[in-house]
DNA sequence: ATCGGCTCGATTGTATACAAAACTTGCTCG
DNA sequence: CGAGCAAGTTTTGTATACAATCGAGCCGAT
């Protein structure tokens, strides 16, 4: 009988930016990454078809490759899979889009409180480095790179606790709003909570809890108020397109 | 270009008792659900070898399929896949059981608040239903379905909000954490927090949110003293043998 | 006796083949 | 002109084949 590997040292160490859930290979991950990138900044809208075939060919991969991709971004609801039909872009609900906004008020808020009582000062630098980035993307009007900082912000306030699972069920939270906005927002109003953060980490940096909790919720709020919750009908782009613009600025192993 | 399915309507309707993440196929969710429902239940330790084929062979289909599953039970970190080695019952580290519990600590008191603004009678009731079941099991000395039952209650309360992302990220807590009592837990003490779980029903029941919440707090506390966090080692059981049991109590499809 | 290396068997990683299902297109008929 | 049907095409679902890798056991050298 084979021996178990040794226990896990938590989340390993080096990995490059962003963790993947676990995923077999590397090819995979990286087509989960790719996609997903690609989601979250709005390249790739709502509904779009992902066909496994173009996407193997895309990568240079077979469709088993894509397969597994697909179905690990299907297990964090990024993929809506339909039995015979294949892999679509989620759609996400109104009902989706509450239960999502639902998930963030109870959980943001609390590690919020939970971080506000231990942050320190070079943590509180580095997240204003992050809201800098925030206003350079802005400023450049680069609306999907701002949406994916954003959303990276709230992550980052969430791993100061330590990787783990909580930023990780945040980090699918935070994927699944990009959706929520590429369906039901209106303008730009959704993107700019920069101001709300700066407010935020202020109050984190005084360790006031309450005060960091109230804040989370409001913005929150925010996000969700200004998202006009009528089913739209985003016509669907073609993936590949998106997909192997993405490519030709990867690995070279991808060429 | 296909259309895209119409939006999703929430947690479609009809599926079994357990929901179980987006997996593509009914064959993938059943040997999903079948290996899951063994670990929780402690009949297959952690470190157990996982094989393909010999899972493939109990349930009747390829290696495809049963990959897909061990996929799916790897994202929710229920199995740890190494590259060339293959699929192995998780073993939590300790550092992963204290993260496991961080993350129920944070959680479930907020639920726990804000299902005690809202429940009904009707809703104390089942949960009581459910409390007697355990009561049951225990009674019978069925250390096992006590386990399982202990956790389904907790998700259960979870569910009382509706069902959505909250609650899923629960039940995957709920599955590590009776990997991590197999793994550290001594003796019976961890699986009866039975009167805990009454005295919190009550809080709930006068619509006390600090109070259950607060209750709560000191139940997981409890379990997770309760835990002996030295590296054990369970030596791992043969897989083959125990899943084909569960086989034995299937629908005759996988006779 | 122990360590290092080698070969063999077992198991995983990936691609591909084939079958089933769904979508498309074009035709017929009302 | 539109609805309905039918063959053909595309795409998915599953099994299988083959290559790559890992671990175990054996052997020989120190």
């Amino acid at each position: 009988m084979p021996k178990p590997p040794q226990q896990s040292t938590h989340c390993a160490a080096a990995d490059r930016s962003r963790r993947v859930p676990a995923v077999r290979g590397a090819r995979t991950a990286q087509i989960y990454r790719v996609i997903l990138e690609a989601i979250v900044e709005h390249r790739l809208p709502p509904g779009s078809k992902l066909t496994e075939e173009s996407l193997g060919e895309i990568f240079g991969v077979s469709r088993t490759i894509v397969r597994s991709a697909l179905e690990a971004l299907a297990h964090g609801q990024i993929v809506a899979l339909t039995a015979n039909r294949g892999a679509f872009v989620a759609a996400p609900s109104v009902v989706e889009a509450r239960d999502v906004f639902s998930g963030r008020k109870l959980v943001e808020p609390a590690i919020a409180r939970d971080v506000a009582r231990t942050i320190a000062p070079p943590q509180v630098a580095a997240l204003r480095a992050l809201l800098r980035e925030e206003c350079t993307a802005m400023a450049d009007n680069d609306r999907a790179v701002a949406i994916r900082l954003s959303g990276d912000f709230h992550v980052a306030v969430a791993m100061l606790r330590g990787d783990g699972v909580v930023p990780t069920f945040l980090k699918s939270l935070v994927s699944r709003t990009s959706l929520v906005i590429a369906l039901y927002g209106r303008g730009a109003a959704s993107t700019c909570g920069h101001d709300e953060h700066v407010e935020f980490v202020a109050a984190l940096a005084s360790h006031d809890g309450e005060r960091a909790a109230a804040l989370m919720i409001d913005h929150l709020d925010h996000i969700f108020s200004d998202l006009d919750l009528r089913a739209r009908d985003d016509r669907p782009v073609d993936a590949s397109e998106v997909l192997r613009a993405s490519v030709g600025r990867l690995d070279p192993a991808y060429a």
